[in-house]
DNA sequence: ATACCGTTGTACTG
DNA sequence: CAGTACAACGGTAT
């Protein structure tokens, strides 16, 4: 049967009307695509009808224009656009399959329940999500659903293991080390399994009263101005581009086999070293198990391949450890209260910060890479190891949760738990430790590239650059800092801070921080981190007037 | 207590 | 340029 129009609310709903409701809810969030699809699976199983729902948040896609770049409060306009092809693209298949893809706006609580609780619905199904945003949310619905007497099936399928698995076989406490995660998440169980199995026709979507339901809204719908930026992301939203470029990069057998992630090259841009499917990964229109089990298929045809950290399957673990323990640990985002984090009393000075994220350090390959990521969205992971390395570890100084923050905005595959571990780890906050051990394009560079031509495609502005001014940039000789200003222009910035890749003064502050750390067994309080802080202050005035009266001597 | 290890190092010598 | 010495932290295994 079909309702007409609006419903009573589920708990005055006579009993019949309840036993009768015959209808799912697919609720999409990530999982943005057909093929493995549990959630989709079973929302269509045996269902009259199927309602697939997307709720736009405004709070994720109204325009903030006192934002740094264009874009919202909490993404760059390049992810919002990423994220609307992909619900194009999504829209668009369910209806070959008979449906349509239910575009709501509002709080994405408010706005389900009220779905709940007017549309014929007796299943609700979602992907189960890790990350804090939607396991507060989940509590939300999944409470109402109960009341109400909705079923709620919420499978795990945006990763490989379930991390409260992995988590329970550790003891409870999430593993620490790469090594430790391999050798507790074993293969996972669905191996064997046919994954890919995308329906051939879906029933169709039920009665939904008077709810207010749109299409998929472009950025324009969305308040932002067709100019809005002048370089926009190359890579298309969507399953259909995913998939595409799943075949395309799995297509070369030997270099499924052979992938070394430290063996490519950052800075290849128009044919990265990389498969780029890790925005796929993020919005999930990409299922990572079907990534997985392609990646199998190869290794078990080819007589050699290379293996975790740095193989291609090596990537996705990756993932799946920093998901594990970002569930696992409390705070993560945070030094503070974060068990896991070192406590070190990191620079306030935010005009640091604010060249090294308006592209305005003096050192164009920081500059160069930091101006892509603004554009493009999307820099090798290699590239953000560099700058991340900068910001935190070169005389800047400057606190990870912050560049952790611009990185969050402006990657098209920012993703919560990834993007907050490798902070973590780049910053020397966790999981790695040895602070004079750099991360810098010039060292890539050395290594890969014997013609200098390295960093050349990090920015289209820097790609005629002579290899001598990128890397050295205010040491080159005047003739070759002639031509790079007639690319770059004269009132190209002097570099803000020297930077002697990680220099003696930063390592010194790491040193004092984590001795500090080992001192106090890891509690260490605001008042001991200001107090380190005045210290190195103290000390670097110290310094100072020692070397003027040095001079002065002299 | 000690040795060894870690996704992709650095600096020097010849 | 290749080869070698060096540097260095916390976690884990012994």
């Amino acid at each position: 049967m079909r309702f007409a129009v609006s419903l009573p609310s589920p708990h005055r709903l006579s009993p019949v009307a309840m036993a009768n409701r015959s209808g799912s809810l697919i609720w999409f969030r990530k999982g943005l695509r057909i093929h493995d699809n549990p959630a989709l699976e079973y929302a269509s199983e045996g269902s009259k009808f199927v309602y697939p729902v997307f709720v736009i948040d405004p709070h994720y896609v109204k325009p903030d224009p006192n934002a740094f770049s264009p874009g919202s409060t909490r993404a760059g306009l390049n992810r919002i656009r990423f994220l609307l092809e992909s619900l194009v693209d999504l829209d668009s298949s369910l209806k070959k399959l008979g449906s349509r893809l239910l575009i709501l706006k509002g709080d994405p609580s408010d706005v389900l329940i009220r779905c709940l609780q007017q549309w014929d619905v007796k299943k609700l199904c979602f992907e189960y999500d890790t990350d804090p945003y939607y396991q507060d949310l989940d509590i939300k619905i999944k409470s109402y659903a109960s009341s109400a007497g909705i079923e709620v099936f919420s499978p795990v399928s945006h990763t490989l293991f379930n991390p409260e698995d992995i988590i329970k076989k550790n003891g409870g406490k999430p593993p620490l080390t790469y090594q430790s995660f391999l050798k507790l998440a074993g293969e996972p169980s669905w191996l064997s399994l046919q994954l890919f199995t995308s329906p051939s026709s879906l029933p169709p979507v039920g009665d939904v009263g008077n709810s207010e339901i749109s299409g998929v809204p472009t950025i324009e719908d969305l308040g932002y101005k067709h100019n809005e930026q002048d370089e926009f992301t190359p890579f298309r939203g969507g399953e259909s581009e995913a998939l595409k470029r799943l075949r395309e990069s799995i297509s070369n057998k030997g270099w499924v086999a052979n992938f070394e992630k430290p063996k490519g090259d950052p800075s290849a841009y128009l044919k990265p070293a990389t498969t780029v499917l890790s925005p796929y990964l993020k919005f999930g229109c990409l299922s990572s198990r079907y990534f997985y089990q392609c990646l199998r298929d190869i290794y078990k045809n080819v007589i050699r391949h290379t293996s975790p950290p740095v193989s291609l399957v090596g990537q996705l673990l990756w993932r799946e450890f920093f998901y594990t323990v970002a569930f696992g640990t409390p705070k993560f985002d945070q030094m503070k209260d974060n068990r896991i984090c070192k406590q070190i009393p990191w620079n306030d000075d935010d005009n640091l910060l604010d060249a090294w994220r308006e592209a305005r350090t003096g050192y164009p390959w920081i500059d160069a890479i930091m101006v892509q990521l603004r554009e493009w969205g999307w820099i090798h992971h290699l590239a953000r190891h560099c700058v991340a390395c900068f910001l935190t570890r070169g005389d800047l100084f400057v606190h990870w949760e912050k560049g952790r923050d611009v990185f969050e905005r402006l990657l098209i595959d920012s993703d919560w738990a990834i993007n907050n571990g490798n902070w973590l780890w780049l910053s020397c906050s966790s999981f790695f430790y040895q602070y004079n051990r750099v991360y810098s394009p010039v060292s890539f560079g050395k290594k890969y590239d014997p013609d200098g031509n390295y960093i050349r495609h990090f920015l289209p502005v820097l790609k005629d650059m002579p290899k001598e001014y990128i890397y050295e940039p205010w040491t080159a000789p005047a003739s070759i800092q002639k031509k790079a200003k007639c690319i770059i222009g004269e009132d190209y910035p002097k570099p803000v801070v020297s930077h002697d890749s990680a220099s003696k003064e930063c390592k010194r502050k790491l040193a004092e921080a984590y001795a500090l750390n080992q001192k106090l067994n890891g509690h260490v309080s605001d008042e001991d981190l200001k107090n380190l802080r005045r210290k190195l202050e103290a000390d670097k005035d110290q310094e100072f007037k020692s070397r003027k009266q040095q001079k002065k001597l002299c």
